[in-house]
DNA sequence: CTGAAAGCGCTTACAG
DNA sequence: CTGAAAGCGCTTACAG
């Protein structure tokens, strides 16, 4: 072609959208931007052009030109290391992709509301809340203080100020506690996340649970504690030891404990006292941490697709950065988007014992 | 100041930078991106300029001019959660501050040599290797089939082939084992990773404190086995179990597991054969995962800061990138950048028991 | 509601 | 070794 000044440029620009559409640029990038109303007519036309040419903005242009990137933050809690790698990963994914960037800065969770209203006025454009901030947030109402848009990532149940993409965890519940009566269980004790959105919602689905096959809920065998190993070992010494007698209705089969690491705290905690698992005890756990595979026996339990649910709510945050419009007081609040979770049955769960 | 089509601009520009240098922006450019060699007191006058205004390049004008982004790579296992999300956490820090993609993708154990030749030739600019797979390669000798460069992040020693950034591993096995030593323990056990750098540098650091401690090496107390849960249960079995008789200069007062995974083995074998941790047996891990404080006794143990080590690597790699003059074969391979570990003592080592 | 033009801050050929 | 100019692909005021 001989040489000329002109680089190659991958894909379609903005000007062959503009040309295919016979409009300006400036037109193509208000409806790309949602910036002015654009008339209908010519919108479908510039609509159709980019899908036609398979147009995609260039992040670094729009970057340049604006004077500024798109900068979305998550806040993460060091410790959390399973939760925060798999949701940056999806995160991280779905940002560099598209092209905006990834702010992460860790909190502290005993201010943690204040870290949030810090960080987002940050200069940020967009904040991604995983749990369980996302839910103290929402339940603070203190959202209302912040003037960006926020995607909670896996809260435990839908947010009514928050847009948010999450496992359905009712469901969930329901799901591995009819896996347990499946396996004859009918005297299955659950461990309940106080004051949690989780909580309640896992209660709902133990409940639905036994109710649809039948099974009398029984007060005594829903027992309560914060989301630890070690609190875990407190419960599990409690009511495994010797101390407490036996219920009333006989001895439960089955433990369905807050999560894995509560669950690694009953396995051990039984082992110590001489009980077989899972013939004598079945222990079920919730997240599909490390652990979970750490232990023996290891554990059945649901893993939620954390790096998929970062993936979506990252790209929700940024379509709603792009489509002011979508962003009023809890216009998105009320939509939930939900992906699947999955029953992981591994080695804690047996047949119960017959009689 | 009246209207303007001018619109606010950050920080200073090349231009600027130029105008004060008095020299083109061109020669700016040359002297950022070492492109062309450029005449040594023009080059200082630039710098000089740069550090005066604190000029920084703008990454999205860079990109869109250079039709490019920087990209840089980092695989990685999806298993390794606490090692991920630490060197994600990192790596973005200093990829997000100076405007280069970060790309990151699992990779399978079983065929991990591929995967990074592979990965290497998607298109990316630089490669960021975690432990061990950064060992493997440099093992292999495949780095000399990579032609972009590539930095090894908390490998066991330094690499001939590969620049790296890490701690010194000898160093902290020989603090671990001094502070055994200071404890009154004589008798230590030290597990071996086989075939991994980090095996060796720590042994030697083993073998140092002993040997500065006047204590005599005995064979029988290196011990090995591969750096897995399961493995470390294993071998507990066949060290702390009834089956083997004690060795011949007396039992070991104290074991050096190769890592928190196998220290939490060896704890739980202990106690199930009803020895008292610590004061029976002292144990230590290595790593400082989430497992240290998820077990009683929590584990004494080494962290390595890996998100300072995936920030400096990240840094390194970019650096490498920009200035291709100090990139020839195995120009950096040579000067490992080290950064500091910390012994973090907890309650798995006690004073050994007075006979 | 729509468009022509300038400009964002760099890098790339090219020519000296 | 150094520079003038064009161009990367968008967005921003501004004017119709």
């Amino acid at each position: 072609m001989g040489r000329t000044r002109k680089r190659a440029t991958k894909g379609a620009t903005m000007a062959a959208v503009a040309r295919r559409a016979g409009v300006s640029a400036m037109t193509v990038s208000n409806v790309i931007n949602n910036k002015v109303s654009v008339q209908p007519g010519t919108r479908e036309a510039v609509l159709k052009a980019i899908a036609e040419l398979d147009y995609r903005p260039n992040a670094a242009a729009r970057a340049l030109a604006s004077a500024s990137t798109l900068r979305i933050g998550l806040l993460h809690r060091d410790q959390d290391s399973a939760l925060l790698s798999a949701m940056l990963v999806g995160s991280l994914k779905a940002a560099s992709r598209i092209g905006v960037q990834l702010i992460i800065q860790p909190y502290n969770p005993d201010t943690a509301l204040e870290d949030i209203l810090e960080f987002a006025e940050s200069g940020l454009d967009g904040l991604l809340l995983p749990p369980p901030l996302c839910e103290q947030f929402s339940d603070s109402g203190l959202s209302a203080r912040i003037n960006i848009p926020v995607v909670a990532m896996a809260p435990g149940t839908s947010l009514p100020d928050i847009a948010c993409v999450r496992i359905d965890d009712e469901a969930a519940a329901f799901a591995l506690t009819s896996s347990l009566i499946v396996h004859g269980h009918r005297r299955i004790a659950f461990v309940l996340l106080p004051g949690t959105h989780v909580g309640k919602a896992r209660l709902e689905g133990y409940r639905r649970a036994l109710r649809e096959a039948g099974i009398p809920e029984d007060p005594d065998l829903i027992w309560q504690a914060r989301p630890t190993f070690s609190e875990g070992l407190v419960l599990a010494e409690r009511k495994l030891g010797t101390a407490e007698k036996p219920v009333a209705q006989g001895p439960f089969t089955a433990i369905m404990a807050g999560n894995d690491d509560m669950a690694a705290a009953f396995v051990n905690v039984a082992l110590r006292l001489g009980k077989r698992i899972p013939e004598d005890l079945s222990i079920t756990g919730f997240d599909d941490t490390p652990i979970a595979i750490k232990i023996w026996p290891t554990l059945t339990t649901v893993r939620q697709p954390l790096a998929e649910i970062a993936e979506q709510a990252t790209e929700l945050l940024i379509a709603m950065l792009r489509n002011p419009s979508a962003q009023g007081p809890s216009a998105q609040g009320a939509v939930p988007r939900f992906v699947d979770y999955k029953l992981v049955e591994r080695a804690s769960v047996a047949d119960v014992a017959p009689e």
